[in-house]
DNA sequence: CGCAACAAGATCGTATACAATCTCGTGTAC
DNA sequence: GTACACGAGATTGTATACGATCTTGTTGCG
């Protein structure tokens, strides 16, 4: 189990690792993501790292500044509306089809998936809880046999970390216990019509949890934050 | 005048560049997109290049094949459906906001677009005429203030003239003369419900006009097709 | 003492070179 | 005559090198 010889890591790859990453906030808004540093992590040379961040900064989870490198996006208030006015549009509706189209062994699959999140929850990892809680509404966007849609919803799903990250005020309990329970119930009577609603007032509650006064907090450098703290 | 001193171009110029070529059937799917040839027509290195078909891949314009080069994309009969589903989610609700908060300055210029689409059908310039008819969804979309949104439907609108190059059967007429025009009566009256409705049949009428019988034409290689033809 | 100009270091942007893989034509065996 | 195997050519994948730009510490002037 030597590690040494571990074969090259494809820019997908880094990506991926990178997306995970920022999912768990183990990377948080505004990081910095050299390109030396990132490719001597991942043993791949600049090349390969410039075409991930490149990948990242396409689904707008890295913001790349010319000349000045990349950095963890920083979605701004109104981006963070403008994020669950797309997921209300797509959502909702993704969730009825999902419902209609259930068989039982999705319902076992997304059960697990809870089960795992709720764990998760209990063992204290909130970045592993919140990510598999982001997982739970692509699985069922991919239910709902929709390939387009849930290539949209799994990049609002990403954003929505990175908002959740810097607008987060109920710190008490990860919204979706209960939500995603009640919206079980729904998916096993294949109910797409209580479904859909369940999904609409779920992300109904995400935003009000979220602090999005607009003058608030966006620390669109880190200079900019220690000046204030100053 | 001299265009030889040019100074050199960006990644994303040429992505541009291609993006507008294909949406203007100047590229047709499965052309081959090979990286010294670009490269030698903008005058720019491989390096650019590549991050600029990277950026197209990522908007599902083209399609990366390892080791064989970047190829224009060939939507299957399913993502042509799963396309217009999107867009069906998407687009009357934003015509809706956009009815809502349109201002006279906007309905003059969504008008001065609609002439031009109109003045390039009658010059005979169908590829700059559908492009232009694609720019007035997307003109909607960005009065209706989502940019979010606003970048999906770009991204739905070039594939969707992927899909009408491959799939377009009645070449009678562009579709969107009498729909647009209506819908700028709605517009005008500021009238969101009924933009939101003209929306949703005048997607329902593209779909319509589309020949997706899932066994016709998916001409997955350029060998292929030349080989059914021999 | 504060501020502005300058220079050294670091980081990114682009080009080029080399290695890996695939394509396709040629030759040989059956 | 057909089919398979081999090799030359071409194309992409990756790494490295060099130039441009920005950051930052220092120095000199007001």
């Amino acid at each position: 189990m030597t590690d040494s010889p571990t074969k090259p890591m494809t820019a997908e790859d880094v990506a991926l690792d990178l997306e995970r990453a920022i999912h768990e906030h183990r990377l948080i808004p505004g990081s910095k993501l050299g390109e030396d540093e990132i490719g001597e992590v991942y043993g791949v040379s600049r090349t390969v790292v410039r075409a991930a961040l490149q990948a990242l900064a396409h689904r707008r989870l890295v913001e790349l500044k010319r000349n000045r490198g990349a950095f963890v996006a920083q979605p701004t208030v109104r981006e963070a509306r403008e994020v669950f006015e797309a997921r209300a549009l797509l959502e909702p509706r993704t969730a009825r089809s999902a419902a209609v189209r259930m068989t039982d062994g999705d319902i076992v699959a997304l059960q697990a998936h809870i089960d795992a999140e709720h764990a998760a929850l209990h063992a204290g990892d909130n970045g592993r809880a919140l990510y598999l809680s982001g997982q739970f509404h692509i699985e069922v966007a991919r239910i709902a046999d929709q390939a387009t849609i849930e290539t949209f919803i799994t990049e609002l799903i990403a954003r929505s970390s990175l908002i959740i990250a810097l607008y987060w005020q109920r710190r008490a309990a990860l919204c979706e216990s209960n939500a995603h329970h009640a919206l079980m119930t729904a998916f096993a009577a294949r109910d797409g019509e209580r479904a859909e609603e369940l999904m609409k007032s779920h992300l109904l509650d995400l935003v009000s949890s979220l602090d999005l006064s607009s003058k608030a907090s966006q620390p669109q450098s880190l200079r900019e934050a220690l000046k204030a703290s100053g």
